[in-house]
DNA sequence: AACTATTTATAAGA
DNA sequence: TTCTTATAAATAGTT
């Protein structure tokens, strides 16, 4: 036994590592694996010790993007951006609904009246005859001369509130869902859905 | 030396701990502001070695909410929501941004000529002459007689078209810088700014 | 990927 | 909460 280990001076002994970045790359790649994983077993543990929700995002030198969560980094993340409060004030979620709701009726009656319409667009094609000037796409001052311009306010303002309201509300809701999951890590499991 | 440790039996031993929910809740509020504390150095730790961007929350059962990420945690939700790639495809950020300042010009002249144009509307207060019939307020149903129903809809197309895009682009970059961040830990310091 | 010597994290107690 | 200490857990260096 003790024979054995004469040759164990060869074992360079482990030794405190100095914080500052791991030069060699593969040296490096090793230390992001095992450390990674690491922090995703305590992310995972004090999570259930503790019923904590929480939330890791962590992306590689190389680009890769890691994630785990709980009960899922996207439920974290909500709450991170709408400020932490659980009991969000749901302000009106109808405006955009109903916005989008409108635009696809539209496209549906859309697809009756097609080809009716395309033919008038073609009569009016070299027309300025657009009762709805599409005042998105133009500047303020074109319409400035214009004796509509307080009602062209008014609408604006209308649209801007019910916008901005909306949109801030709701895009956050809709899109953070859409983000890439495959590489979640994702170890924890949602064990206990009661709340304090 | 032997003897100073005759009461040694005393103090309970430290023991592999059962990872399930701590049910004693002082013990598990310790046991999350430790490991909480532990989890953050964790984090910097493998940011500093690896040179990896990370970000962290934990919301603990109280709802308080706590933050760090390297180089710090919004940069890396951004990456997160849009999807990780770095260099995200950013289409125009103007929609968005012309229609608010536009909105902000309007206001301006609107200031010289409130006076007047409210006059103008007390006038017309009664009538239903407006020309910009603030169509977002209202059902579709209600303008589809209009001859004016494709153009409407082309409108309402473009208005669609410049809003997604830029919506979907911008309103992340705006809103996640106001999130909270007074209980962020955000240990790390950004020693080192540059990229692989 | 597996193996340990060692460092590091932390449960328990004060 | 912060400190101490014994122990559990993580991991650097190597195979």
């Amino acid at each position: 036994m003790a024979m054995a280990s004469c040759s164990a001076a060869a074992t360079t002994r482990r030794q405190k590592i100095e914080m500052k970045k791991v030069e060699q790359r593969s040296k490096r790649h090793v230390t992001f694996s095992k450390r990674k994983l690491g922090l995703f077993n305590k992310l995972t543990e004090l999570s259930i010790l503790c019923h904590a929700e929480t939330a890791l995002i962590i992306i590689s030198p190389n680009g890769n993007l890691y994630s785990a969560g709980y009960p899922d980094a996207d439920t974290v993340l909500r709450r991170y951006i709408t400020g932490g409060s659980p009991s969000t004030t749901m302000m009106d979620l109808q405006s955009l609904e109903t916005f989008r709701l409108e635009y696809e009726a539209t496209q549906n009656e859309a697809n009756q009246e097609k080809k009716r319409l395309q033919e008038m667009k073609e009569e009016q094609k070299d027309g300025d005859k657009c009762s709805f000037p599409c005042w998105w796409n133009q500047s303020v001052e074109e319409i400035d001369n214009s004796e509509d311009v307080e009602q062209f306010k008014v609408c604006l303002e209308s649209l801007k509130i019910n916008l901005v309201a909306a949109v801030e509300q709701k895009m956050m809701m809709m899109m953070i869902p859409q983000t890439l999951q495959d590489q979640s890590h994702n170890t924890i499991p949602p064990n206990d859905s009661g709340h304090y």
